[in-house]
DNA sequence: GCCATTTCACGGCCCCAAAT
DNA sequence: ATTTGGGGCCGTGAAATGGC
């Protein structure tokens, strides 16, 4: 019967730097060592590691890293969907940032459905990652017991563009949507284009509920009526 | 046979000791 | 002084072991 050594050594088994280590007669450490660059390594040796982890086809696993270290190296992202422009300019600033600070991102989608948001929390959680940025799905302003979790299991938590109001000791990045659609009117307005400013209904102005009520009081504020509808 | 407990393996990093 | 080796450790799950 196979032990576990035997299987250990199976062949579908990915390389690791103690196979590395075997094929060169050195140890584990040295090859540690050798392929994070470290000084008190010669350079002959770590020439002749990463010659070897190369044609290994060597891949290092963070997993193992980050259970020794205590630290994953990862930040987990939640979109509510990809589609349109900002989310993925947005993922783009988060991965170029945080590829500066070494860490690895990885992105999941809520669907903009908070049973789908809880799932993709507890994954991340279980992932280990060191902090999750989210725009909390429009279902889940009411329920943020997952959330919460979160920020006990002590793992940082940032929202952006969506927040909810009821979590205390939490930290967000959002756009002043009330103040910018309020600017805006009372700009239009002062221009002499009153006509223009309450032209439109606020459903036309945004999908926003904070947009929408700047425009409302911007227009309440000169004393115009209310749009369309 | 079933359940509970213990042991082991995984991969890589860190620290200390030993060799040169 | 520099370079390298070896053991321990991390969290989890599978396997082994023991007791009933």
């Amino acid at each position: 019967m196979e032990t576990k050594a035997e299987k250990a050594k199976a062949p579908s088994r990915r390389t690791s730097i103690t196979d590395v280590a075997r094929v060169l007669q050195v140890s584990a450490s040295t090859v540690s060592r050798a392929l994070s660059d470290q000084q008190d390594i010669s350079k002959a040796t770590k020439a002749r590691v990463r010659q070897v982890a190369h044609a290994m086809n060597y891949q290092p696993n963070l997993v193992a890293a980050g259970l020794r270290r205590g630290q994953s190296k990862t930040l987990g992202v939640i979109l509510p969907h990809l589609s349109g422009a900002f989310y993925p300019t947005v993922l783009h600033g988060i991965e170029k940032m945080a590829s500066q600070h070494g860490y690895q991102v990885l992105v999941c989608q809520s669907h903009d459905e908070v049973r789908c948001e809880q799932r993709r929390v507890a994954a991340l959680l279980a992932a280990q990652v060191e902090g999750i940025l989210i725009p909390v799905s429009a279902t889940t302003l009411a329920e943020v017991n997952h959330l919460a979790q979160v920020q006990q299991a002590g793992t940082g938590l940032v929202f952006f563009d969506r927040a909810p109001a009821d979590l205390p000791g939490s930290a967000a990045v959002l756009l002043d949507t009330y103040n910018g659609a309020y600017e805006a009117v009372t700009h239009l307005i002062k221009g002499g284009s009153r006509r223009i400013a309450h032209f439109a209904g606020p459903q036309q102005v945004s999908t926003s509920r904070n947009c929408q009520e700047g425009y409302l009081a911007a227009l309440r504020d000169h004393q115009l009526p209310r749009g369309k509808n």
